[in-house]
RNA sequence: GGCGACGUACCCAAGUGGCAAGGGGGAGGUCUGCAAAACCUUUAUUCAGCGGUUCGAAUCCGCUCGUCGCCUCCA
């Protein structure tokens, strides 16, 4: 398994730390304000990656932070007039409505700055006594930075050098700091602000401590894996490294994994460009599925481009699915009643063929850096030949047999991926709501059943009539054998 | 200014030394009461451009052009 290590630059053999077992950390959000579809996808990788270990047979233990206390809160508390821990605990809330509704498993541990000030106030004092931090009055308390050329491998994750760092440096010169680019371990509390008491004042922690502290405490002094968006490799990972190791002296974090960017008109989407559309935005729109596919339809480090067509690409491709899916139970649900028992031996043949590659090409892509866009690549593969399968017209037990061994498959596979986990039915119904189509599933079938009444009497202009009407509303009608079926039509 | 990434068809997107995955869209066909779905054929002699290395390059090297990111809070 080769996973991209943004430490060394390539992608690097996984070798977990300790055999059949991984621990990774990934940045969670900060919480002030709604989820936009960048905080979307960086949820959908981790969660996909998570679930990949799991299905590798590692035991896994995935923590996701909340950062719960920040500059960012006080100020959205400030502006709305309820208090910094009320804004907190309302975006958690929305947080977690968010990222439910979008189809995201909860991390087995998602801990919250606020809960580990004592575990921070540890580290700091330790970079004290060990002559990386320092602490300066500020008011009536006490800051503490973390002094950066204590630490020789500072720069070592983003590839800079701090001489040019400070040489460009955009930071304001704070006249507190030895160094301009020092940075805050623990804050002294100013007057309104939030505090816990310390060994420094009243005061409260810097961004970067909190995930020192919580990786340390819920896995270890040396993690496996170590996740955020690309935007934290500086100055946040590269924070972090140096506190962590200058505190333990062991290294932090054996693979650095950072995905990719969402962008509007190539340009980064984010909060301050103001190009954002939020998580229950689009799924106001597209359901959550579709969402997760145009996300895993590319490598995760690449940028995305998101956009309409985008989304209506992976809708059009997830209703391939569902579609094969229905004419894969048709055969297995006649398959009792099949008065012949019939299969073409090259046309089984052939799907057994592509079925017995399945598993090791879904491994072998997801091995080579967790490559999701090839992985539905070959799960579009193996639906197009279940297609030409039950294209021959296949009946009978072994047929069944056949056909529910590739459900199988597929349910593990897409399973992995949290994608395809639906019946088509329920995939439909999904759409109905998505599209805001206003009928119901029984209004619909009783349109069906009167259009079969007009068929059986081949009154084929009142058949039509029902089609058309049902087609207005956004619904294809499919005539089979054994009746007809609906879906929501995609546009 | 420093560091880094990317440029593959009409659109999206894999591929990083050996015949250019996959999805969407377009065109033609099979099937169908009419449709839809599905399948088949077709849609890149070519991978931003120019050189170089190689038996062989989208893939490696150099240059040019273009786009984006990080260097300040950011997923």
């Amino acid at each position: 398994m080769k996973i991209y290590n943004t430490m060394t630059g390539r992608k690097d053999d996984f070798v977990p730390l300790a055999t059949g077992r991984v621990g990774m950390y990934a940045c969670g959000v900060t919480v002030y304000d709604y989820c936009h579809i960048g905080h979307a996808r960086s949820a959908i990788v981790f969660d996909v990656i998570s679930r990949y270990f799991r299905y590798k047979g590692f035991q896994t233990t995935f923590v996701r932070n909340f950062t719960d206390i920040d500059d960012k809160i006080i100020r959205r508390a400030g502006e709305t007039g309820v208090t910094w821990d009320a804004v907190a605990r309302k975006y958690i809330d929305e947080y977690y409505r968010d990222m439910d509704a979008l189809g995201i498993a909860r991390a087995d541990i998602e801990p919250k700055a606020t809960e580990h000030i004592s575990e921070m106030i540890d580290v700091v004092q330790t970079l004290i006594a060990k002559g990386h931090a320092y602490a300066v009055q500020e008011g009536e308390n006490e800051s503490v930075y973390f002094a950066v050329d204590t630490f020789g491998d500072y720069g070592k994750l983003s590839k800079k050098d701090l001489h040019d760092l400070q040489a460009g440096a955009r930071v304001c010169v704070d006249e507190r700091k030895k160094s301009p680019m020092d940075f805050a371990l623990w804050k002294a509390s100013k007057e309104g602000e939030p505090w816990w008491e310390s060994p420094w004042g009243k005061g409260r922690p810097g961004w970067h401590i909190e995930c020192t502290a919580m990786a340390m405490r819920h896995i270890g002094e040396t993690i496996d894996i170590h996740g955020g968006g690309a935007d934290l490799v500086f100055p946040h990972h590269e924070n972090e490294i140096a506190q962590s190791e200058a505190c333990t002296g062991k290294p932090f974090a054996k693979y650095w994994v950072h995905n990719g960017f969402i962008t509007i008109d190539k340009e980064k989407m984010s909060k301050s460009l103001g190009n954002f559309f939020t998580i229950r935005e689009i799924l106001g729109v597209y359901d959550a599925e579709v969402v997760r596919l145009f996300v895993l339809s590319s490598h995760y480090r690449s940028p995305i481009e998101f956009s309409r067509d985008q989304l209506h690409d992976a809708e059009s491709s997830i209703d391939r699915y569902y579609s094969t899916v229905a004419r894969m139970d048709d055969v297995i649900a006649l398959a009792l009643e099949a008065k012949s028992a019939k299969m073409q031996p090259a046309a089984a043949a052939a799907l057994e063929n592509m079925l017995d590659r399945f598993r090791p090409q879904f491994e072998e892509a997801m091995d080579d850096d967790f490559n999701t866009a090839i992985a539905v690549g070959h799960i579009f593969e193996l639906i197009r030949e279940i297609n030409r399968f039950v294209d021959t017209k296949p009946g009978g037990p072994e047929a069944a047999a056949l056909l529910r061994k590739a459900k199988e498959s597929l349910r593990t596979v897409g399973g992995t991926l949290n994608l395809f986990g639906r019946t088509p039915q329920q995939w439909n119904v999904a759409l109905l709501c998505a599209k805001k189509i206003p009928l119901t599933e029984d209004g619909i079938q009783a349109k069906l059943k009167e259009r079969r009444t007009a068929r059986e009497n081949k009154d084929w202009a009142a058949a039509d009539a029902v089609r058309n009407e049902l087609d207005v509303a956004g619904i294809v009608l499919e005539d089979k054998k054994d009746g007809t079926t609906w879906r929501v039509k995609i546009v």
